[in-house]
DNA sequence: GCGACAG
DNA sequence: ATCTTGTCGC
């Protein structure tokens, strides 16, 4: 059994990721992809709204299952120690699903300072497969081909949205996938004209309900 | 030491 | 992330 405890300081929540950063697997060692859930957290009068929604690879347009959490925020954001804010309600929220075969978090994964980001840390410790997707980047630097290298390793890649909004989405492995297949997953489940794919972009816009 | 810094 | 009016664009 995959026991992780939530960490409570900041020092607890660095011991973590040293820990889970051995334990992501940076392949493709799943099975077959079809339930894709994205979960996003939103925050008003001290409470986090979390939202999690279920989609199938192969239709855009319905959301297969769908569950929301309203929890208390136990700690402030820091930026590298992501996981500590967002963890927590984002576990209790993925309990109430009742399937998925990968998770899309709202943050970074492998490309991270300690290599890792809130989706490696959910990853690992559902241990199923999943990918991180930003909106902005954390650390690294991109290169001409996208492709965004830290510390000498190549960890992330940045897609441009086609719209005419100058938006980048930084994308990097969560656990169990290869960055190649996160990347093209990710593509294949973004709308054209949009920016995020539908199961974050429709997370985002449920936990703001 | 200084600056940068996922949401 | 959130606080916020009008405003530009599909």
């Amino acid at each position: 059994m995959t026991g992780y405890r939530l960490p409570t300081t900041p020092a607890g929540a660095i011991r973590q990721q040293k820990e889970i950063a051995r334990k992501v697997i940076a392949t493709d060692d799943h099975g077959e992809i079809r339930f894709v859930c994205g979960v996003d957290v939103s925050y008003r009068k001290g409470m986090a709204h979390c939202s999690a929604v279920v989609m199938d690879i192969a239709d855009l347009n319905i959301v297969v299952e769908q569950a929301r959490t309203k929890s208390e925020i136990k700690h402030p954001y820091i930026p590298g120690l992501f996981m500590l804010r967002e963890a927590g309600p984002i576990l209790r929220t993925l309990k109430r699903l009742k399937h998925y075969d990968l998770v899309m978090v709202d943050g970074h994964g492998l490309l991270h300072p300690r290599r890792c980001g809130l989706a490696c840390y959910v990853g690992v410790v559902k241990d199923k497969p999943a990918i991180g997707a930003a909106k902005s980047l954390l650390c690294g630097s991109v290169r001409d081909d996208n492709y965004i290298e830290l510390g000498g390793k190549t960890l992330g890649y940045m897609i441009t949205a086609e719209g005419r909004r100058k938006k980048n989405l930084y994308v990097s492995i969560g656990h169990r996938m290869s960055l190649e297949s996160a990347v093209s997953l990710v593509k294949s489940m973004t709308k054209k004209e949009e920016w995020l794919p539908e199961p974050l972009r429709l997370a985002d816009t449920y936990s703001r309900l």
